[in-house]
DNA sequence: GCCAAGGCTATACGAGCGTATAGTGCATTA
DNA sequence: TAATGCACTATACGCTCGTATAGCCTTGGC
């Protein structure tokens, strides 16, 4: 903690940029209220004093977080600087922190963060059926696929960043990641022909399987 | 519990699947031994004396697991009937509750699972470099952002339910989302052109800025 | 018939958790 | 100067967790 500006900012603010930090990295499980206010300095009773209880902490980072996510995301597209997500975390690198603590919140099952993602699938959703009507009929789960995947990834960070040998939470390795996205995005993996003849079996197979779901039937596994 | 297969288990057995079971719901942080037990329908000291510790327990689960998946894709090989992963529920629909758990392993950082990632991401990249050269340049991120978001949008499996208004987890739902996935797969969503002028940007932002980690500065969320 | 062995239960211990409360010191104000 | 209020600490309560231990019941070999 030598960052001088960290000390001049109020205790309160101290435990929630310190909350902020633990629970992106540990998760709100993984994170207690002793850790967090130690990393900030002060007693535990502040944090009770200040913020009444963990959940109401959570919810005050929760707030913080995605609010400026959304403001910053608002002058970006006010500025029409907008070229890719991938170029975000460089005009503004301490957004690699939000994005990991957002991450954390959707697999936390944060309401907000869920509020989120299902704005994002509805934009997503729209821009698809303007822009690119031709890559799918069924747009809702195109949407919805694509947000889940991009999210999902950063969920997967660790494994990511490992294989990668560099840290994606970096603009480095941010940035290598969001150029294979890229490529990704822009080059068809598979034979379009073939994903015809995988739609209809698909459909065959919905029509003949009976649904069935996972975590229902313990008894299945065994043997 | 009223399976008539799931009593005949023995004991062991049970409590390895209601394990696997509760862990793939909830996660292993977010399930007791108790709970264990109890959805076995036998004492705490029990698992203890099969297992001798949680961590044992969630080891041999993980074990458990990861054979039972590569098991049944080396059954899939060589009976060639992999066409395509969004398949494999129908035929094994029980591999569900696999996927699930694996996903929650990954989240959970279980060795086993992260290993089996990193081959998943090395098979990637060969495929790749075989059957798609064109694609990227960068074999090893694609590869990995590949593995990375198909198993991270498991991750995201709440989110994209909702969104979606069916569980991903069941049949019906895992294949209307491997539909909208083999679009993504075979159609390409921006304009090559675009990825050209992307990349270019970005190996110009990577040469000027200097590398910053998200967590590692938290003052510089404040204010 | 007996008796060791192991599957299984009941109960308890110590640690760490979120939370509660009493109290201290330092401001600001009348 | 006295009083009021708030930031902050110290300490402890009650709970749940993983783990430990002592003992019971059933089974199989002699």
């Amino acid at each position: 903690m030598g960052d001088p500006a960290f000390e001049d900012l109020t205790a309160r603010a101290r435990i929630r940029d310190a909350a902020i930090r633990l629970f992106a990295e540990r998760g709100i499980e993984g994170t207690t209220v002793r850790d967090v206010t130690q990393a900030a300095g002060v007693s535990p009773g502040l944090l009770r004093h200040h913020f009444g209880s963990k959940e109401a902490l959570r919810e005050a980072c929760d707030r913080y977080v995605l609010d400026r996510i959304v403001k910053i995301k608002e002058e970006l597209l006010l500025e029409d600087k907008m070229a890719s997500p991938g170029f975000l975390p460089s005009v503004h690198p301490t957004i690699l922190l939000s994005y990991k603590y957002v991450t954390r919140a959707l697999l936390d099952g944060s309401p907000r963060a869920a509020a989120m993602f299902d704005d994002m699938v509805t934009l997503t959703e729209q821009w698809i059926s303007k822009n690119a009507p031709e890559v799918t009929e069924d747009y809702r789960a195109y949407a919805a696929v694509l947000v889940g995947m991009q999210s999902g990834m950063l969920a997967m960070h660790d494994h990511v960043s490992r294989a990668l040998g560099v840290d994606i939470f970096t603009t480095d390795g941010h940035l290598r990641m969001a150029g294979a996205l890229t490529d990704f995005y822009s080059h068809p993996l598979l034979d379009p022909e073939f994903g015809v003849t995988a739609r209809e079996a698909m459909t065959r197979l919905r029509a003949t399987n009976p649904p069935t779901a996972a975590g229902t039937d313990p008894g299945a596994e065994g043997a």
